[in-house]
DNA sequence: TATTAGTACCTTGTATAACAAAGTACCTTG
DNA sequence: CAAGGTACTTTGTTATACAAGGTACTAATA
């Protein structure tokens, strides 16, 4: 029994290789330089990394409250006013260990590959 | 309000990171050579990839509802029977759907890491 | 033939990330 | 003051990972 086979969604590969990993990338572009939303989603974006409001803007808030970054708020000239964030010192330490983090795990499936995929194309 | 700060997981990072993961290296060991669970553990481990029984099973049931992969049993002289996965014919496809996928998001990442980690150590 | 140790497989409950979708609020312009 | 754009927020859903505990088969041994 039980010899369905349901569809696998490929579709959202990329989507859930992506699980997890957010902070880092958004900790490194507020990093480099203080930044808003939408801002933030531009760069992700540039950067072929496809995120929508309503995950970035959870994931913000868990950073604000892991002081990992702070925000002001700043005026605009062309609508409401924005949450600039910047990183903290704390957050500059999670970035180096998510650098870390991200060298080691790309290592490791890189030799995986190298591994088990030799010879292929 | 809610100006409370709480610790961020540090030891969780690789393990966030590896959320959405696994099928990738899973699919490419088992693609590599039919097995079964306690041995992919180990390969997993050996490639620093630590993963634990209680998300390996449940991952293979899910590739194998997917048609991803397949298994037959087979008798041991150390033990009970195994469950010997082997990669299908759709699960080779995706699997290097999923390579892609790293290929890409690695490159993403990198040049994110390129473009705002320059001149740090 | 119980008992024990080792191997293999499975399940349940919890935490949490990502996302879609909808909502609130501010600002400028006409 | 209405409309459109910008910015921020929230709610509900889906799905992965994991800890912890459980079931079951096999072989060795008392």
């Amino acid at each position: 029994m039980s010899e369905e086979t349901s569809t696998y969604r490929v579709e959202n590969t990329e989507s859930q290789m992506r699980k997890g990993f957010l902070e880092f990338p958004v900790l490194l572009i507020i990093g480099s330089k203080s930044t808003y939303a939408p801002d933030i989603l531009k760069q992700l974006k540039t950067a072929n990394l496809l995120v929508v409001e309503g995950t970035l803007y959870p994931l913000l808030s868990r950073l604000k409250r892991a002081g990992l970054v702070a925000y002001t708020w700043e005026e605009s000239k062309t609508g409401p006013p924005r949450k600039m964030y910047s990183i903290t010192k704390s957050g500059q330490e999670v970035l180096s260990k998510l650098e870390s983090s991200w060298e080691s795990l790309n290592s490791s499936v890189n030799s995986l590959i190298k591994k088990y995929e030799v010879g292929k194309k």
